[in-house]
This record gives structure tokens, C-alpha cells and sequence, in this order.
DNA sequence: CGCACACCTGAGAGCGCTACCACCACAAAC
DNA sequence: GTTTGTGGTGGTAGCGCTCTCAGGTGTGCG
């Protein structure tokens, strides 16, 4: 397939090969101007035979395009990073790039430092930027030069379009299945209180309970299951008669759960809880959870295409979010 | 801190304003080779001035060095790279890399083609190869060029090392458990039988069991939820008289408890379920599972800094299982 | 026949950077 | 005085590729 010599096949081997310029090769394999067919074939046979892969660096150098996707996810501490959402995000982002010849980084952005976009926006290597746990200092902080190659994942703003599952009608969808069960002592455990994208579900639930005329009971959780079985327990101390908890996540769900049957209160008969997200382990829970889907791949797949693509995008991409009604609610 | 134009700042623009060479603002820059502290001192505070951020791209083409690191999951078509295993290994690749201006490109690799090895070996933009699900084709389709600059997650090669959970060990710790928790009829749901180092806790449990004068109940899985809840009713069928089920993921447990409870039977008290991975949703399920810690980000993480350090690692590499006794077994 | 207008081609100028090499200054050793 | 470093520096040749540009060769048409 390739000579003996390690040295890597280059784009001069395949046309000294192909009896051809470099010029004419790089037409023939890029695919771009004009090429006789007999170029054309004698090129893509020696390219065949040599076993020629194009350094993508090199064309990424000339081109001036990046090779990396930074996924970078705001968030008090880097412990936002163990989230397994973000692991989804990340793998199907790579999975959308890797065709690409694109890479993807996964980097903490310090709620207090968005200053580390500058770097991101001046690093040519870097072909774009998708933005998690956006908030209004983050999104202030995107320099002009990433304007384009940058989208969120949560809240968006002029500059920078937004992708994200509506959270309001994921919301909206369980409480009214909630309600429409019988439930009107519903608590919501919400997600941390300054990611802006989390608040939608959060004015959404105040929304739904205010015009039902129903209490308002909140107390704040941080998507995982340990805070939501903690965040549970204090709901149940404030609001004893609670006859349902509503989960910003299903992880939170999962550990309000557990929290419930600690204290001997039987899900659903007792207390009633619904996440979001619709997890692979919220069918198999005990009770099977009932939740709204929360389709992370399919967001993560289309904002890493639109950077890629580079193309104008709506401001505002909402995926729909439909309800999965199963034992738990 | 930049001038107006667009134009990025480059190594030349630095060098000008320090006044000195773009070889000793690359030697500064780069913290190599000689240079007076005056050199050191101009160029350090012109490259602020302009808010000089290094071409990765470049840098790399010039040096040789790859860009991205890729994560080639084996199997038989691409649902593979839906598991949250690979999401969490590509996270924690994408982390580690970040920081050394390398990004994380995840790909299928078809278990009956695994000759896609090769071009990731003759494409220079690749820095290196996570193997993940290796089997024997596999690791001899690493072609001699990747050599130095592939590792295996699972079982390696004399040429490939490997970095992989001690899955005997857990299997084990597990097994013991189970054993002295007085149950005697135990069916085990295994991974993929295809997958080597998933064998490798069959092993264990068919030894154990044999030395043990117990019956061995093997039922095939593939580690999901789904796939578990079946092959829980397929051994329960084959051996109704089975006292716990030891199952090869923690997902596969979860499938497996909700199987069982669709059946009528309690667990631990009918049926004793102990999973292995020890995920999140392991402490939070009902009951609480019974597992087997699988440091799956350290792995990651080892194995990935292996490949950007390049450095010569150990053959094998075995991260300690430990044994997380909760409530279902 | 000349002219326009295709189609097709190769030379060559970089993309931004590293690293090799030659060179200079100065000091210590012979 | 010459030699041998040793710290410091700049020139410049590339890394592998794309793409502009100048220059072909044909064909159709006035």
C-alpha cells in the first residue's frame, strides 16, 4: 500500500505519483475548480494506491479554519463538569465533528472569570465555541470575534444563538399531568438558581400554580440526586401536606425518590414526583419515572453542526419536549 | 489590547513590538533554548500588550504534532457510541486534552472492518487512539505507524497498552458478597460475549462458582437496561429456583430489578441483584443497588494523558474494583 | 483568420510557527 | 595571542497544504 519509509504520504507524493502538479492534485482531491477526467482518475488511483490521508492540520493552517470545538460550560466550580448531561453533550458533539477532521475540548468557564472567552475568541485553532450553562455575564462576555462561531446550549442573545429543549413546555406538560391527577400540593425542586435557562421551568411552574390557584413551594436543588434527597426532605419539613414534588431532573427526581422512602412515604401513593430529561434509567426506576423528554443528543448534534456549517442560524432553536407518563406520577 | 483590525496577532507582531527576532519571541514564548532576561522580560510584556494567543494549528503542522485524539469504539453498528460508558470516557478525554490544545474526535469502528485503524494511523492530525471495546481483530489491525500512539481501554496487546478496571477483581468482591449473603443459586447476565475484557468477569464468576460446587447460569446481555430486564426473565425461566443475579453493568441491574419487580419478586428478599460500575444512580435506586466502583473518568483520564505524553507506559494497567454493599444483594 | 470563451494546468506565494544553523560577544584557558 | 567554550541572537528553511494567477489548449463564432 505504502512504501517501506514511515515518512507519511503528502499531497507531493500523490501528484509526482499521478504525473500531475501538486496544484491539480489537491483540485482533484479537495473537489473544487477544474479537472480533466483522465487528472481526475490518475490522481485518485495513486491517492488509492499510496494510501494518501490529507494532513488536516496543514489544511486547517492554510485555510485559516480551526481544528477544535471547545464545549465550554459556565458554572461556580469545575464540578459542573462531572455532570452527566455534559458527557452527553461532549460525545455528541465529537461524534457530529469527528467527519469534520474537528476535535472537541471541554473546558471550565468560571462564573466570575467569562474573561476566558477572550482567549477562546483569539485562538485560531479553535472553530467554535458551544456555550453550556449560559448566563447573561457569559454571554456579555463573547468578543466580537466569536461572533458566528459561537452558539449556547440554554439562553441565548441577539449575537448568540441558543439551543435548547423548551423548558417551559417540558414544564408545563408534567405539572399539568400532576394536576390533572389529582395533586394541588405540588413542589418543585429546581435546578441551581443562576442558570437563567433552568429559571424558565421554574417561572413556568410559579406561572401554572399561581393561575390554578395553588401554592408556590420551592426549594433549590442543583440537578443532582443528592441535592434533590436533601432539597426533598426540606420541602416535606416547610410543607408537611405536600402530595407532589416536581424534579428540575431526573437525577434530582431519582433522589427525591429515595429521600421519600427513607421517611416510609410511598411513591405515588403518598407523594407524587415527575423529573425532566427522560434518562435510560427513568424507565427502569422503581417506581418507573414519569418525566418530560429532554433530547440532549439531538440539541448537542445540531449546534455543533451549525458551528461547523458556519451558516446563519435562528436566534432561538426550541426542541419540542413531550411528557412520559409512568408509575411514579 | 488589540489593534482594531481583525487581523489576529501573530508571533511576528509580538516579535516586532519587543523589538527583537521571531525566533527569540518563540524561544521565550516557547520556554526554550537561550534567552536574556531583557528578551524574556520585552517579549512577555509585548505578547500581553497584544493579547498574543499561540496558533495551535501551526505549531502543531511544524512540530509533527497531532491535534486531535480519537476515541474508536468497537462493535457491531454504531448504537455502541450511545452508552453513557463511552459519553464519560469521551468527557473525561475531551478535559485532559483541552489543556494541551487538543481536541477529542469520537468514531465507530466496526467490529468486521477494523482496517479504519489504518487511515487514523496515516492521518498526521491524529495525536492518538483510545481504543475502547478491543477485541483480537482490533488490536491486530493496529498498524506498526500508531504504535506509541494507541492505548486500549479493555484488554491491550504486547504492542497496545492497556488501562481497564480490574473487572476480575470486582467480580469477585461482588461474588463473595453474594455467596456470603447465603445465596447459592446465582445466574449471572453478562456484557457482550464478543467483548474481551468483559469475559473476563465471566471467568471470574464461572471459577468462583465451580469452586463453589454451584451451578453456572450464564445469560447473554449487552449491558443496557433494556437488554437486562429480558435476560433476568430468560434465567428466571431456564432456573426458577434462582436466588440472585449478578449483573455485568449497573444498568443492566437496574433493568434487571425492574424486570424482576414486574414479575412479583421482591429484592434482596426473593432475589438478591448486584450490578458493577457503581454510576451515580446506583445509590439512589429502589433499593439501593449493590455494586462494584468503576473509576471510568480515571481511566479515561490515565489513558488519555498516556497518549499526549507519549511517553512508554506499563503493558497493563488495573484500576482497583472495590465492593459497594447496599440493599439489593 | 482573429477573437472570445470555455476548460485545464503548473508555478509559486504564502498560512504561522519551530528549529536548525551560523554568527557574535565576551570570558576563561592555554 | 590563539583557542575553546557559553550565552545570546537573527536569518531562514521548511511543515503540507490551498488557491491565486498566468498561461496554456482547444472549440465556436463573427
Amino acid at each position: 500500500m505504502e512504501t517501506p519509509t514511515s515518512r507519511p504520504v503528502t499531497l507531493d507524493d500523490v501528484a509526482r505519483a499521478a504525473g500531475v502538479s501538486r496544484a491539480t492534485a489537491s483540485r482533484v482531491l479537495g473537489g473544487y475548480g477544474f479537472a480533466s477526467v483522465d487528472a481526475r482518475d490518475r490522481v485518485g488511483a495513486a491517492a488509492d494506491r499510496l494510501g494518501y490521508v490529507p494532513n488536516t492540520t496543514a489544511r486547517a493552517l492554510v485555510r485559516g479554519a480551526g481544528v477544535r470545538l471547545v464545549v465550554a460550560v459556565s458554572g461556580t466550580d469545575a464540578t459542573v463538569l462531572d455532570d452527566p448531561y455534559v458527557d452527553r453533550l461532549v460525545s455528541a458533539a465529537a461524534r457530529v465533528c469527528a467527519p469534520h477532521g474537528v476535535g472537541v475540548a471541554l473546558e471550565w468557564l468560571p462564573l466570575d472569570a467569562p474573561a476566558g472567552l477572550r482567549r477562546l475568541g483569539d485562538d485560531r485553532s479553535v472553530c467554535g465555541v458551544l456555550l453550556v450553562n449560559t448566563t447573561a455575564p457569559v454571554l456579555d462576555a463573547v468578543p466580537a470575534g466569536l461572533r458566528g462561531r459561537v452558539v449556547s446550549i440554554g439562553t441565548g442573545s441577539p449575537s448568540v444563538p441558543s439551543f435548547d429543549v423548551d423548558n417551559a413546555a417540558g414544564a408545563d406538560a408534567v405539572l399539568r399531568h400532576l394536576h390533572a391527577g389529582g395533586r394541588r400540593r405540588i413542589a418543585m425542586v429546581t435546578g441551581p438558581r443562576w442558570l437563567s435557562c433552568a429559571e424558565r421551568s421554574v417561572t413556568a411552574y410559579q406561572g401554572l400554580m399561581r393561575a390554578a390557584g395553588l401554592p408556590v413551594r420551592l426549594v433549590t436543588g442543583d440537578f443532582t440526586a443528592a441535592r434533590g434527597g436533601r432539597a426533598a426532605l426540606e420541602a416535606l419539613d416547610r410543607w408537611p401536606d405536600t402530595d407532589a414534588i416536581y424534579a428540575a431532573s431526573d437525577a434530582t427526581a431519582l433522589g427525591v425518590i429515595a429521600a421519600l422512602r427513607g421517611r416510609g412515604l410511598r411513591v405515588p401513593h403518598d407523594v407524587a414526583v415527575a423529573g425532566f430529561d427522560d434518562i435510560p434509567y427513568a424507565a427502569v426506576s422503581t417506581p418507573a419515572l414519569t418525566t418530560a423528554t429532554h433530547p440532549v443528543a439531538r440539541i448537542a448534534t445540531a449546534a455543533a453542526t451549525a458551528v461547523l456549517d458556519g451558516r446563519p442560524v435562528p436566534p432561538v432553536t426550541a426542541f419540542p419536549s413531550t411528557l412520559v407518563a409512568r408509575e411514579s406520577a
